[in-house]
RNA sequence: GGGCCGAUAGCUCAGUCAGGUUGAGCGCUCGGCUGAUAACCGGGAGGUCCGCGGUUCAAAUCCGUGUCGGCCCA
């Protein structure tokens, strides 16, 4: 053969079935030992930039289907982007700092809280966490290589590493130096086993049981008692006020139970839920108050005696109207600003100071009294065992609602009033507000509603974690200050970079070897007029990490060259969890630091549930591992399937007979590629450069040359608009509908032409043409087998992902030959249906096949195309009418009317009139021998085609088939019956396609022994017999078939001159 | 509890923006084709377009409401 083949040998036989195990394996050699990966790159070195940024998963564990959906779904995207001519920045992230991480080594150490990392040592703790992530990090990488996702993986950024932490750092500084980082006190969700605050995002909720208590809150300046409602008694220690609702209604009630009456105050349209919940005997309404009556009134604290240091400060133990009271349980709402984050901005307001009595791990300080030591939760029982032994206790249940847990450990989070550092996003939310719209979203609903949305009730963004594994936040603050003698946020420092840092601090420094992580920079400080500086302990939250990605991708700010060239990124992808996520973080950091959005173009995907829809997880049982997917079906199938699902926005349902179709589907386009092959091979035909000139193209070569055009444009366009989905499914499509079920079988006898036959010549040139197009088109969703494909058909490059995207080339286009087929591909269907209802296959010829339409385009494509359709429904004319004149009307007798005209006698017409031709019908019905007179209106007609013509409907009109049999019609059939069955009989035999053969038959039956004798020549040349006789005995092979009832023996035998 | 997304044949999905007889592929079944052959093509069966209510001559589509699933938030 003349063309190049650069796989290996072993893999050579590509007629073998579509097999994607092996296509991959080879082609994962074949990429390794000619470094395809590079050489892609390098194909694009010269190309405008493209500024990709990976979206950094977390190393806490393996990729799983999400994560490899993700993957492909930003390979495909980067493939095709470089296909159109683009350098694009495709270095892989990880994401590996943070709780998740620390949580997994306390867990391997077997620690249980912070006081055991502290023992254990923070130094050595932080190298283990560096160890575990790494170690993750690696197997990472082997997974995603494994789906053929081709990334810089010699390269990766990683947010451990000295220079990505100072992007944070850099980025945090700009942050500082718009004066929107600040110190404060803030009620924030604390884990109590992690000791740290976590961030919004951080908690989880699941349904829990909790209390439900009703406590009354005795008036100390009048006779009678408010009623709250808690679900966290321990909160009751820390109240300080009761909040009203100004605008509601209050009830004085007088309550009575076994004889003792007591005054209650709720709200009025809780009274009788209250009342009920206490269990009164009776009660009586004394009066009604609005909410802005009770504001000033004063209560005893409920646990004055078991936590003597409660609120007493000037404003506490008063009632005060607050917004986020509702007329829900008792109206009166329980306020403690230590702990709850309404009731502490409500607190501000007031000016009244904050009372916590709880701890970082969630036990009571000796502030707590009684309960000191205890630890929240614990302390619900006793609390409310004291509350009714003070006879506060109105009513004591349980309660099942959502409550948040850590996202790592699931300890229930509490609420704490703590020191923290925020960056102020309240501040610049007008900015973020617009620069929302500077990046386009597909799908754009996501943008405008869900995030938008997000990002109006974005509240202050709390960076600082009290923990050990993450970026050290860069602040340093005088070194014997507290927040509560001193305004931090004033006195502070921040370092932006570790040049910085080595200029500043009072050690001796190398800023070029310095690990940034805790406890190395903790024992920095700076001194600067006069004054010592320490560092603050916490660290940065792990979202901050990953937001600054952008710009810590380009290793900014230490080189700066590719930032000032690329930044912004140009797109990013991810599933729709990263909405909260990573969406907003680096659009709340970019705006923060640099004023803008720090990416153009988002890319939402969903997530993959299991095939009912549902989430997979491990308790449930139902996860698919990208590791059985491949196993089951291959990378590319997976790789595929995953893309061929909508890739905005909505969630796949996993299913593997989807997977399985999609192999079904690979299959046939393997198929398309490996028929030509014999025959160019023979030929000596070069497929890598068709010449469409160089043969005599047909309509069919010229139609599917145009639907090429079309599927092109249309792949194209769905790509501009990232509905990757839609550019894999268009191009699927047309290699299933259009070249494997139309074009190959109507151009198949073409291939065994003899010689230099020019239509044979435009045949392969079209077919190569096709081929070597469709390969690029795929590329990007299927690269391994499109790989292979290219290297037998082509190879010059090196490797089919270095090439360019194909360009649709208009000269080629035909809308109205397409249209045109459209047509005769209707009619023929059609006919195929009245065939088989006609009872006569398509291999026996008919005699012609009349189409009726009213449709002028219709008519003129089935006249234009009359001898094609002709070949393919086997008819000897094809003749088009506006009426088919032909048909035949029957009667249907119209028994509405029949019925009372008639009478009894009434089905014997109806018997005579049924299926009689109209032609019958008006020369007379007789009944009984009498003629019977019809009105018109006892008789319809329907027409129908005659004896031996069969009618289908199409869009256009109908077809008719004329099934009548001639001698030399039925004589051709039985011909091609016998071709058939001795094509069989090679098949069988398994003889090489150009081999001669000797046959040998005799048929039992004289009439069909003569026909068959009348094609002699036709049947020899068709299977290539060298010599023809009347005894099959003499053959190798014989086999004795039956052909429409008729036994017919045939004996085949290799030629003498061939087997010599 | 709130926001957004989804629900159409046994399965996977299109159609919903812009109302006009619900479609395709897979699977099943019957048939056809036959040197792409463990491939390919056609016919058939298969539907409460998630439920309910409304607008309209007409609703899978628009509106309201509920159910189930997903994500996010509380």
């Amino acid at each position: 053969m003349i063309y190049t083949r650069k796989l290996p040998s072993s893999m050579d036989d590509v007629t073998d079935q579509y097999s994607p195990a092996a296509v991959e394996s080879a082609v994962e050699a074949y990429w390794d030992d000619h470094d395809a990966y590079a050489a892609t790159k390098k194909a694009h070195a010269d190309d405008p930039p493209f500024f990709f940024v990976d979206g950094p998963p977390y190393t806490s564990g393996q990729m799983h289907l999400g994560t490899a959906w993700n993957k492909t779904l930003k390979d495909a995207v980067i493939r095709q982007k470089r296909m159109t001519g683009h350098q694009v920045t495709d270095r892989p992230g990880y994401d590996m700092h943070g709780l998740p991480i620390e949580v997994k080594v306390e867990e391997e150490l077997g620690f249980e809280n912070k006081q055991d990392i502290e023992a254990y040592g923070m130094e050595a703790f932080i190298e283990e966490c560096m160890t575990f992530a790494e170690e993750n990090r690696e197997a990472m990488d082997e997974d995603f290589k494994s789906i053929g996702a081709w990334f810089d993986w010699d390269n990766p950024y990683k947010t451990v590493d000295p220079e990505y932490m100072e992007a944070a750092w850099h980025g945090f500084k700009q942050v500082a130096e718009r004066g929107l980082v600040e110190q404060g006190k803030r009620s924030i969700s604390q884990c109590p086993r992690c000791e740290t605050g976590l961030a919004n995002n951080e908690v989880e909720y699941s349904q829990v049981e909790d209390p439900s208590i009703y406590v009354k809150f005795s008036l100390s300046d009048r006779e009678g008692s408010l009623v709250i409602w808690t679900t966290t008694p321990w909160t009751i220690p820390g109240n300080t006020f009761v909040a009203v609702g100004e605008g509601l209604t209050y009830s004085k009630v007088r309550a009575t139970k076994d004889g003792d009456s007591e005054v209650l105050y709720v709200a009025s349209e809780c009274v009788e839920s209250v009342l009920g919940k206490g269990r009164y005997d009776d009660y009586e309404i004394e009066a009604e108050l609005s909410g802005a009556d009770l504001v000033g009134w004063k209560y005893d604290h409920p646990l004055a005696a078991e936590v003597p240091d409660y609120a007493k400060f000037e404003g506490a133990g008063q009632v005060y109207t607050a917004d986020y009271v509702e007329a829900d349980r008792t109206g009166l709402v329980h306020s403690a600003p230590g702990h709850g984050e309404e009731d502490f901005h409500r607190g501000q307001e007031l000016g009244l100071d904050v009372f916590c009595s709880v701890e970082s791990d969630g036990t009571f300080t000796p502030a707590g009294g009684k309960y000191e030591g205890q630890f929240v939760r614990d302390a619900n029982e006793t609390i409310r065992a004291d509350l009714d032994a003070n006879g506060a206790l109105l009513a004591d249940e349980l309660y099942e609602h959502s409550y948040g847990h850590c996202w790592r450990c699931d300890t229930d989070i509490i609420q704490l009033v703590t020191d923290q550092w925020f960056i102020s996003i309240t501040d610049i939310k007008d900015e973020l507000l617009d620069n929302i719209t500077d990046a386009e979203w597909h799908p754009q609903w996501a943008r405008d509603n869900r995030f938008r949305d997000f990002i109006e009730n974005a509240p202050d963004w709390n960076v600082s974690r009290q923990r050990y594994w993450g970026i050290p936040i860069p602040i340093w603050v005088p070194e014997d200050a507290d927040s509560e003698s001193t305004d931090l946020t004033a006195e502070m420092i921040v370092i932006g970079s570790r040049a910085e840092l080595a200029e500043r601090v009072d050690q001796s420094v190398d800023p070029d070897t310095i690990d940034l992580h805790r406890p190395t920079v903790d024992e920095l400080t700076i001194t600067e007029d006069g004054t010592t500086y320490r560092r603050i302990e916490d660290v940065f939250d792990v979202w901050l990490d990953s937001s600054v990605a952008t710009w810590g991708t380009l290793g900014y700010p230490g080189e700066t060259d590719e930032f000032d060239e690329l930044w912004p990124a140009d797109l990013i992808i991810e599933a729709h969890d990263q909405t909260r996520g990573w969406f907003w973080s680096q659009l709340g950091m970019g705006t923060a630091a640099f004023g803008e959005s720090p990416y153009k173009e988002v890319l939402m995907h969903g997530f993959a549930n299991d095939k009912d829809g549902r989430k997979m997880s491990k308790s449930v049982g139902n996860i698919v591992t990208p590791e059985e997917a491949i196993e089951r079906a291959g990378r590319d199938p997976l790789r595929a399937y995953l893309l061929s699902h909508d890739q905005q926005g909505v969630d796949l349902a996993f299913n593997w007979d989807g997977l399985e179709s999609m192999v079904g589907r690979l299959n046939i386009l393997w198929n398309v590629f490996r028929f030509p092959l014999t025959y160019m091979d023979l030929d000596g035909y070069d497929p890598a450069t068709p010449e469409l000139s160089a043969g005599e193209l047909t309509v069919v070569d010229e139609w599917v040359l145009s639907r090429l055009q079309a599927a092109k444009a249309e792949a194209t366009e769905a790509w501009n608009e990232y509905r990757v989905h839609d550019a894999l499914n268009v191009v699927l499509d047309f290699v299933t509908e259009d070249v494997s079920r139309f074009y190959v079988k109507a151009t198949r006898e073409r291939m065994w032409d003899d010689g230099d036959s020019p239509s044979k010549l435009g045949a392969y040139a079209t077919l190569a043409t096709v081929l070597n197009e469709v390969i690029r088109l795929l590329a990007p969703f299927v690269p391994y087998m499109t790989e292979r494909m290219y290297q037998i058909l082509d190879g010059s490059e090196t490797t089919v992902h270095a090439l360019g995207w194909p360009a649709v080339d208009d000269a080629l286009a035909n809308p109205e030959l397409e249209a045109d087929m459209a047509v005769l591909r209707a009619v023929e269907e059609a006919a195929a249906n009245a065939r088989q209802r006609g009872g006569r296959k398509l291999r026996w010829p008919v005699s012609r096949i009349v189409v009726e339409t009213a449709d002028d385009d219709v008519a003129g494509a089935v006249d234009r195309l009359s001898a094609l359709l002709g070949e393919r429904v086997n008819a000897r004319e094809i003749t088009v009418t506006e009426q088919f004149d032909e048909l035949v009307e029957y009667a249907d007798p119209q028994m509405g009317v029949i019925g009372p005209a008639f009478g009894a006698d009434a089905q014997q017409v109806m018997a005579a009139v049924d299926g009689a031709t109209r032609k019958t019908v008006e020369a007379g019905i007789t009944v009984d021998g009498d003629e019977i007179e019809l009105a018109d209106e006892m008789v319809e007609y329907r027409s129908e085609p005659p004896e031996g013509i069969t009618g289908t409907d199409f869009e256009g009109g109908t077809v008719y088939v004329d099934t009548t049999l001639t001698e030399e019609l039925e004589s051709e059939g039985y011909a091609r019956d016998v071709i058939r069955r001795i094509q069989e009989m090679r098949k069988q035999l398994d003889l090489a396609v150009e081999a001669e053969i000797h046959v040998g038959m005799s048929v039992d039956d004289d009439r069909i022994a003569q026909f068959v004798d009348e094609h002699r020549e036709l049947i020899a040349e068709e299977v290539r017999a060298a010599a023809f006789t009347d005894d099959p005995a003499a053959g190798e092979h014989v086999e004795t078939w039956d052909v429409e009832d008729v036994a017919v023996e045939i004996g085949i035998a290799v030629s003498a001159e061939q087997a010599a």
